[in-house]
DNA sequence: TAGGCCCTGGACAACGTTGTCAACGCAATG
DNA sequence: CATTGCGTTGACAACGTTGTCCAGGGCCTA
């Protein structure tokens, strides 16, 4: 076996180039590239010709070849913690959306809320030489984009803002969102309000803790130790939490869950009380309307959009400071919340 | 501005090459690629004096020509419906962590159900030369794959079959399942049950149906044209259906739903109406259990795990026949399902 | 000390595409 | 008829990496 054929059969099984069709069309090479890319300059008949050549050998240009020569690979990166959170599909959906707009597809990772993890996958796709990224942060220190920041790859941050870096940011108002829901509890009679939200490391738990402190103390209430609780979103933990603050002798009469894998858990274990419990969660659920669950609910799909849309402006050219968004929430009644202390 | 500084500016952002970091190390190009692929033959020292050059420059190895150079991309497409779908979440999900076991990264698109959209999609992962493929069909003719597959890229398709093209499949068992769940019905003594599905060229959506009508003939009972609608499950058609088969002077008692789509229109229908109606669907649904809805469960994480692993093994040289896989699927009765006829 | 071997390191070509530039043919013009 | 100009075409280098192959040096052995 000479080296030739060996070498095309270990590569992408003899997949035709430009080479073989210009020479079945009889043309030159820069003719084929030009016919593929639709350039102008090529006459009908040549074109024809070429183009017969195509379809007959089932020519589909390399675009990795492409991306060396030009330097740009139509494509970005999106991280998140995980994909089948239903938090992220609509999002990961808007993202795609206008990416697709702008011709380019969507390279996507979960980083299992991992902070190695996330800068494994971040690396991976700079390596790839991604035009731009959307990342969701595990970790609180970014240092590490530094280098690809400075060497042009955009990055905007969604939904936590980045640690130790200078980047686009687009966040919901964990902090307003959560300081209304605890606010809508009060205002329907509650004082006694448990907290269970996600580890304390990830920025938005603190946020949304820290609006439950400031609608606590706005209406005058100090508030209990054993009413707080952050920790893991696995129901084991989130059940044990919801169970020690809804018994003993002053158990609290409503709850605010801190993300949506801790309202359906609180759910769950509010069904099983023998007396009723408000509920306000933060995030939206599918069905949560059919139950009854007053929620915050952000818009993941409006997230998204914003963020990419602010990506794409940015590969576009636009080289203003660092912008920070913050998308506001909403207050959705469904019952949960308008129930009175027990 | 000479040749050299315009070309440079208009690519990555200057972004440090094996070249530079050789230079800087004073050692040849090759021997820097050896360090960066941790290939032997390369003395502690050298290696310390590169590793050194490559930090201070922030040099990060540039994938695309990798890439062209090798013949192996290390990511592979997937082709869904829509992400924004909690069924296709998991899925996902599942596919990533089995493409990151075998360090490959994992190129997204969503079809929006429109076969154009699929192969354009499709073509354009190709283009990119990812190593394999796994597609949800929207369309029902995929020969545009063939060249494809035949220049090496393997493909596998999920959930529903290939149209016109012999490869892999990994499929739910949607004829038993839906059979499973009717019988279940009519073992509650129901005979008039509505069936709302997907659109007709959608194959799970006809299998599904036909599993409704092997049940139904199974027990002997003759189906009306009324109570089977197949159609888009945007809400309005679905609830249209659904108030249509419950209303009118002989309305059936039970309705089996055939997506989770339909599920959640369907269960929002019934609430509003004065008389019990027994539900079975087709997809657990997140809180099912809080409504009490009777489910034909597939599991979206097992069908996307078995195709990626489908998919490696043929990227590992496999070569036999294609397969058809089919997944079973498990009746969960929560209440919905067991009520008898109103 | 000569011969051979192993270990390290570098020069060079190749991957498939696109940008640059020059050459060619042909028509219009002086 | 010579010249100019334009529209079409192709030769060639370059993108950044990896595989192949060879050179040089150190070390061991006879």
């Amino acid at each position: 076996m000479d080296r030739t054929t060996r070498h095309s059969e270990t590569r992408y099984g003899n997949r035709p180039t430009m080479k073989d069709v210009a020479a079945r069309a009889g043309v030159g090479l820069k003719t084929v590239s030009r016919v593929v890319n639709s350039e102008p300059g090529v006459t009908p008949d040549t074109e024809r010709r070429v183009q017969e050549a195509i379809d007959a050998l089932g020519f589909r240009r390399n675009d990795s070849a492409r991306v060396l020569r030009k330097g740009r690979t139509a494509s970005i990166g999106l991280v998140l913690e995980d994909l089948a959170d239903p938090f992220y599909g609509p999002l990961s959906r808007a993202v795609e959306e206008v990416a697709r707009a702008h011709g380019a597809l969507l390279i996507n990772g979960s980083s299992a809320e991992d902070p190695e993890r996330e800068q494994e996958l971040v690396l991976a796709l700079c390596a790839r030489r991604v035009d731009g990224l959307i990342v969701i942060p595990a970790g609180d220190d970014h240092r590490y984009l530094e280098p690809e920041i400075k060497a042009g790859i955009a990055t905007v941050f969604v939904d936590r803002p980045a640690g130790r870096v200078d980047a686009d940011m687009v966040l919901s108002d964990s902090f307003g969102g959560s300081r209304e829901g605890v606010a809508h509890l009060i205002a329907h009679g509650h004082r006694r309000i448990g907290f269970i939200g996600d580890q304390p490391r990830i920025h938005t738990a603190t946020e949304r803790l820290r609006g439950y402190h400031a609608a606590m103390t706005d209406a005058g209430i100090t508030v209990e130790d054993s009413w707080v609780s952050l920790g893991s979103t696995e129901p084991g933990r989130v059940r044990a939490a919801a169970e020690a603050m809804l018994g003993g002798p002053e158990p609290v009469t409503a709850l605010f869950a801190g993300n949506n894998r801790v309202t359906v858990t609180a759910v769950r274990v509010i069904a099983e009380q023998d007396r009723p419990v408000a509920l306000v969660g933060f995030d939206d659920i599918e069905l949560a309307d059919l139950l009854g669950i007053t929620v915050i609910s952000q818009d993941a799909a409006a997230v998204g959009r914003t963020a990419a849309e602010h990506l794409f402006r940015r590969l576009d050219g636009a080289d203003h400071a660092p912008a920070r968004v913050e998308l506001p929430t909403t207050l959705i009644p469904r019952g949960s919340g308008e129930l009175p202390p027990a």
